[in-house]
DNA sequence: AGATAAGCGAGACGGTACGTCCTGTCTTAGG
DNA sequence: CCTAAGACAGGACGTACCGTCTCGCTTATCT
């Protein structure tokens, strides 16, 4: 049987090598381009390595974006509803931007290709933004901005389905005028089915 | 050079080999584990015919599944706005169930990794599909069911939208009831921003 | 199953490029150095062509020097039987010699290791030369040098066994005077116990 | 600079496992596929601790089956010259059967890939049997069983050559009667020659 | 009708990357 | 300072596909 490595004995210098050697390979070439051999070589580490920490290229730029994508998590409250959500939108239009080979909109991608990929983005990412969009739906109920009896899975769909939408077919991502026209048309839409 | 070959020579009985083989393995093992090779093995053809006639497996999945996704294009008109929504929404899931290992949904994501698959599909599946439902709104509007000066672009969004959002996560996609109560909302958005 | 490769398409080029690229290595790094990853690279070819062909890398080095181990098959017959194997024993000798990391030395070792490879070695060289050795008796005791009911297996462990024994403990190799010692002593025992 | 360890503080238990450990890895899946990595996992030590104390996995075996060797230096003297001979070249033959995977043979294949271990072997095992050998020869010729001024190598060469040459190309090996056939012709020619 | 040229199956080819294995060195923690 | 444990860089292993190519063979068009 295959015994997991031991992370006390796990080499930090390797670790940090390996990040940050797969930021910038997919910066230069795609992350379709990015391979496990190209990641090692560059950080001057053994393919082993690699294998032994991560599952897949995918888990590596996971970690490796990680502190990007936990700002997707970061929900402000500033009591101005719209305004709070036309920040976090534009938050991830920016980090999903695919002229720049964006690593974020490329693990997107590579994760409905990896199930066990998907899982972990979903547990570590989306589930958490998720329960920071619904306390600050639930903040803005409190404060009457929507009604009481909204329905937050549809508030969820719609303030950030239109991006993914464009994201999936490659159409130009929103700009923030774009985000705020459509913000503004959920929040209509909330209250006048509430 | 290499001079382009002549269709009128071509071998119907390979193109049709090709393509079922091509749904066959997909359903078998996944995109991901799709090969060039393997629907040449399975279709009894050589590899240098499918290179001949598609340019990568993507386009040749798009090829299998083509009237399939052509059905995403089409909008019917019934006069009832939320009815033709919610039926064209439906199928658009039903099409899209990663549970099956959907080759439409294949397809979304290979395009993140091939701009020029990306550039077929949206040609040819997603802006006939756009036209057809800008149609379908513009009839909406002579009807009076949304306002005159509702903002197509925004109606896009918010109708289609909540759909890739799941999808992109790999949460689980909408029911019936669940895509009735979005067009409701998106409809009531609208003509409250009208 | 994985048919057999059909040799009528086999690559001259490719065959030649890898018996002169693994000659090389061989010569340059010794035997034990030699890797099929680097016999690839020098030949230009692709490591699956080298599997496609050879099963390891000792029947690629047999290959390669074929031509070679073929000289240890053949047995002159000037009509001195002592001169005819003293002229047998030289040329494997020299042919072993192990200071120059000799091909031949290398193969007869790997094949401890290998028996599949020690087979083809045994059919393709070892007979042979046993039975041109054997012939060779035949006609001396025809001529009357040894006796007519001289034990011809004693004949081959005499006359090739010393030189084993020195390669196997890589003691130093006989020179062409202890040779003819040995051949001179065989040649008097057969008679004596004849 | 890397002092050499303290053979006062070696374990023992450390040590005996190794040795056990080799041995029995060795008969279960040959000496080519031996690895320090499986004797280290097999008898419980750390692989720095092998590497400590031997300088290859041929040192190791080497001192594994050492009491076995070190038979092969040892020449009884009962005054029966073809008798003793026969015993030790029986000896031999026994220890070098290739059919039991035996270490003895893997240790003289493997010191043409190394010929630090092939000068270790012939410190320890071969030039002290070659002396034994000598010793034996000269109380022979004290004796007047072969000849006061017989050549001691000449005669060392063809009583053990036959062996090795069905060694290397895995011959099967002598019987006890053809040993003794052998050794009566090395004899013969020995005195004929005197 | 025969010649010509293309598509076709088959599959060998030079490559790239895979994920595994072992080497020999180095680090950590315990005795 | 030896030890067990095992992480590390390195590099070869043998495999899988890639996309290109060259073979004969069919097969359809054009003399």
């Amino acid at each position: 049987m295959a015994s997991a490595p031991d992370p006390n004995r796990r080499s930090e210098r390797a670790r940090v090598a390996v990040l940050e050697a797969a930021i910038a390979l997919c910066r230069e070439v795609g992350f379709g381009q990015l391979t496990i051999e190209g990641i090692a070589e560059r950080a001057g580490v053994s393919k082993k390595t690699i294998y032994r920490w991560w599952p897949s290229k995918g888990a590596v730029l996971l970690d490796a974006v990680s502190e990007l994508v936990d700002r997707i998590a970061r929900h402000g409250d500033t009591g101005d509803l719209a305004a709070d959500m036309c920040a976090q939108l534009n938050t991830v239009v920016a980090m999903m931007n695919p002229q720049e080979m964006s690593p974020v909109a490329a693990l997107a991608s590579e994760s409905q290709r990896d199930p066990a990929l998907a899982a972990v983005i979903r547990e570590r990412v989306i589930l958490p933004s998720i329960a920071g969009f619904e306390d600050r739906m639930r903040s803005a109920q409190r404060a009457g901005q929507i009604p009481v009896d909204a329905d937050l899975h549809v508030a969820l769909d719609l303030f950030y389905g239109p991006i993914y939408h464009r994201l999936v077919y490659r159409l130009p991502l929103h700009t923030e005028e774009e985000i705020r026209t459509r913000v503004d048309h959920v929040i209509a839409g909330l209250r006048a089915m509430g």
